[in-house]
DNA sequence: ATTATATAAGTAAGTACTCACACAAATATC
DNA sequence: GATATTTGTGTGAGTACTTACTTATATAAT
């Protein structure tokens, strides 16, 4: 097994890899067998344990690189000062979502992992928590911790429904979310 | 197989029911093999299939009385004519969700099956949608109908924390929400 | 005497994972 | 610069085990 380095990483490799968060992602990881894997990706199956080690290191290796990406998306929020800017990046990140279809993917696989393997996240966000919290305060919300928490916790909401309901609209939210933040 | 009234079950029939949830809560329906329901049980694992066809059939049973339990919920909330007590009701509601165990199992296995299986059931929540719009606009809210979405929306988020998150503190949001909404 | 409840012992198909073996590229030795 | 040696990439057929589901058979209730 071989440790990767996320620079140098062969066309097979990125092939399973990019396979395996779209099955995960639609099908599930439980559901997802690690043939039905290799068969997407066109490769033996025997390849996937050569590099991933297991079943388990190919799904780390997935979420792995995901907060790299988490942690990029959140750079641009957590070093803003302007506390407006702040929340309504916040806001915005919700549209960026499901813009691309990749994007799209790669986030619903986090939260079905969620709830597929119990392991919540919640130092990834604290960083975001505490940006959002400090911006509260500064613009003089009486509770800016419980305030931010509940942003959060809206944001979470908004991308269950934006992954699980394809009818929903979410601009109608966001517009709406703009303007009770005066953001 | 037998059709299941609901009324006329035997012992072992609901063991089995009780089994499942309790192991589709925990562990994923597709994590969770009918072997494992029937060893919980203390039952042979045919008699799964001799009551309920398949596994699909054993989650479609425990998910059809899921239905007729958040009806019942919900009912105390759509015949309510004050429209500070639906939105007081329908805040309320995420308490007792988590009071007893059987009854957070079952919430658990609802939102989990919505991840895994991917049928959002958009339709039993819409009863609930109308009466909160109906509230909001007998109190003056500029889009009732966007108002409604949001605070199901939050609803959704809280649950969802509520689920994953052992550490999460509820009370402190719903006493906030209460304060925001002023009822 | 019929029907419902229950089981133990199967079934074929799938599961994650291993292993022997082939080939190609990089590295070391002469 | 040619040759030997290691190293990494890849496969296909296999492993033991689990999966959802079936069937023959026995017992209990009506």
């Amino acid at each position: 097994m071989q440790v990767i380095t996320h620079f140098i990483m062969t066309e097979k490799q990125e092939k399973i890899l990019h396979s395996a968060l779209e099955l995960f992602a639609k099908e599930g990881y439980s559901a997802t067998s690690t043939s039905k894997v290799a068969k997407h990706a066109g490769v033996s199956e025997g390849l996937i344990f050569r590099h991933f080690g297991s079943k388990e290191g190919l799904l780390d290796a997935i979420l792995k690189e995901g907060e790299e990406k988490a942690k990029l998306l959140f750079a641009s929020i957590v070093f803003e000062t302007n506390p407006q800017l702040v929340i309504a990046k916040t806001i915005d990140m919700i549209e960026s979502l499901g813009k691309s279809k990749e994007g799209f993917e790669f986030w619903k696989l986090q939260y079905k992992i969620k709830w597929e393997t119990e392991k919540y996240s919640e130092q990834k966000m604290e960083a975001l928590h505490m940006s959002l919290s400090n911006a509260f305060n500064k613009l003089g919300y009486e509770t800016p911790d419980i305030e931010a928490t509940f942003l959060l916790i809206t944001m979470d909401g908004l991308a269950t429904r934006l992954c699980l309901q394809e009818s929903f609209q979410v601009e109608p939210m966001i517009i709406f979310l703009r303007r009770k933040y005066k953001v």
